[in-house]
DNA sequence: GGATCAAATGTTAGCGCTAACATCTGGTTT
DNA sequence: AAACCAGATGTTAGCGCTAACATTTGATCC
């Protein structure tokens, strides 16, 4: 209630906050030394900083971080490109990127692509026009002239989930060696009769991998590796539906190896209804890992993907890479663990 | 490779990207007109606008957000706060306001408080210092200053989840409604000894508001209402802990009032494990309506709150507001379904 | 053929900030 | 006391775009 303006100063719209002008009249300074006492207050005397920080507590200043981006050309938004926000697990790896990042004064720009490669494409034009710091995006394949867009791109990029050397930073597990791990657990228990089961496996390629990675085993020892497929999303429903399918349409199965946790342990839940026995009748597997299948009984056989761990080491290299720091391993293997319950 | 600049002309730094002026140049016409083209195609005449979109092709023109939001004082960028991103409810809740206004044209600069006040209000500052077209924020309850400062604001501010007259618009639910629903449900099945357990009752008002109902409908019984709580965040394993804890510490507790379904089902996990019969031995109820309660035996009894429709509406009606459609009630009551399994 | 007018396009002046360079302090050195 | 210099502060010129106003175009009418 103290300011007053010359009322017919501006010519434009606005919305007619205060502006650092406004501080450092008020503070009987120039505008640059306002910008310092925000950006690197250590180059400023401690009197000066002190004086303006009053006037900007005076004056009620709220700085205007898109002409500060815009001058700079740097915006410290991190744009984050995930396929879908209904999955648990990108959540949990946003969540370690947001902590992360958040730290250290970054912001999440976050864009969900619902598996569609082209949306991606959007979403990447679109973050990279918000002068972004650097870009996370979820897996190794995109649209073509996405990826060579991002690689003319002069800022950090970090491909996460999948493992494998892409644009520029990757931090991610091999998901076809998750599902040869659990197809070699699944032998190791005399389990012959296996059948992989996924829903949505054509956009979400890292599930075909695994599956791969279970069939190759599954055929190095002569046996087959039948597929089952549902269009929908992942959801403990599906899960079920796949187990009964599976029982009449496939006697004698003797295990399911599920893409996910969700699946699996909608298929145990609805064992337990049906009075189905697991492993006895048929033996459950995921993957994951989520805390849902160590508390349901039988415990889930599951693999363990650290997700947090995922966004917050991505997070980690990307804001080294940003500060100048060099980032040694451009692949970095987080690795994944067999997790043995009782279902499998 | 087609495009040669003269070397020496730009005095400042930047990606030294393409700039409307480019594809000004390149499609002869002005830079007014390219923007118009990207802006509002239909006021420019069809053949400028092939033209102009062909030099856009030609000259891998990607838009720089940063100055078209500084130069019009709008960033179509919309600030949402949750208190949490570990909790799936508002997990829920993004999924809803991101879909809708992606729609629209609108990208979510999200901001986790982790239930801290002071967080939160550093969050709004920044968000209105990125100039953004609304502000989508949890709960009723704020920082003075930051109120103060969303009261002063001139754009849409929606406060979600929790139901009342607020800052400006407003989507949610009675808590306190709901807490005595339960309670009421309760106490028609016959159970008197009941006690309400959460987690992280100090930051989480909305748990306590329902806790409230639920007391009070007890009290006009003649009831008592003791109330559990734990400091950590709500998990499985929480909820099997409390139920053990009450089992031991208050021997004839009939049910457990859970604060949300994370624990209640926790609980019912556990005591599946520990040969506990529910509702026999003890009745368990929860709150929200995740799709789990629905997989477990017994079904959990729990309030279903529409959580991806909050979203949804409270996106649709900021939507409307910014767009000059005047909205009408400024507090909308998305309400709550009691849903009866067997557990209680 | 000129008046009329809406549609299409252009000119100008910033939006609020910071990079780059310039200048000013005031203490230290010789 | 002049020279020197690092630290603090100031001046200038944009960053790339769009609002507001100005002008041009061309179709229509009498």
């Amino acid at each position: 209630m103290s300011n007053s303006e010359s009322p017919e100063r501006r010519k434009r719209r606005g919305a007619d906050n205060p502006t650092l002008a406004d501080v450092a009249r008020e503070s009987g300074v120039s505008t640059i030394t306002v910008s310092r006492v925000l950006n690197s207050p250590d180059s400023v005397r401690q009197a000066t900083r002190e004086r303006v920080e009053a006037a900007i507590e005076r004056v009620g200043y709220v700085r205007n971080m898109l002409a500060g981006s815009l001058a700079s050309a740097n915006s410290r938004f991190i744009a984050v490109i995930v396929p879908s926000l209904s999955n648990v697990v990108f959540i949990e790896v946003i969540h370690g990127l947001q902590t992360t990042f958040e730290k250290h004064g970054y912001q999440i720009l976050l864009g969900n692509t619902e598996y569609d490669m082209r949306r991606e494409h959007e979403l990447v034009q679109t973050f990279l026009g918000w002068s972004s710091s650097a870009l996370v995006i979820t897996g190794l394949r995109h649209d073509e002239a996405c990826t060579a867009m991002l690689r003319r791109w002069q800022k950090p990029v970090m491909e996460i989930m999948e493992l494998g050397q892409g644009i520029d930073l990757n931090v991610g597990l091999s998901h076809y060696d998750a599902g040869r791990c659990m197809a070699r657990h699944l032998l190791d228990r005399g389990y012959r009769r296996i059948v992989y089961a996924g829903s949505q496996m054509d956009g979400n390629y890292r599930a075909r991998l695994r599956y791969e990675g279970h069939r190759d085993l599954l055929q190095e020892h002569g046996l087959e590796a039948p597929i089952e497929e549902w269009p929908d999303a992942s959801a403990l429903e599906i899960g079920a539906k796949a187990l009964r399918h599976v029982m009449v349409q496939r006697p004698g199965t003797e295990a399911i190896h599920f893409a996910d946790d969700t699946l699996a342990t909608g298929a145990i839940l609805d064992a337990n209804r049906a009075g189905i026995r697991v492993p006895d009748d048929v033996a459950i597997a995921g993957f994951t890992g989520l805390p849902f299948g160590q508390h349901i009984t039988p415990r889930l056989t599951t693999i363990v993907s650290p997700r947090e761990a995922i966004g917050r080491i991505a997070a980690e290299q990307v804001i080294a890479r940003i500060e100048g720091k060099a980032v040694k391993p451009s692949v970095y293997d987080i690795g994944f663990e067999l997790c043995v319950g009782e279902s499998a």
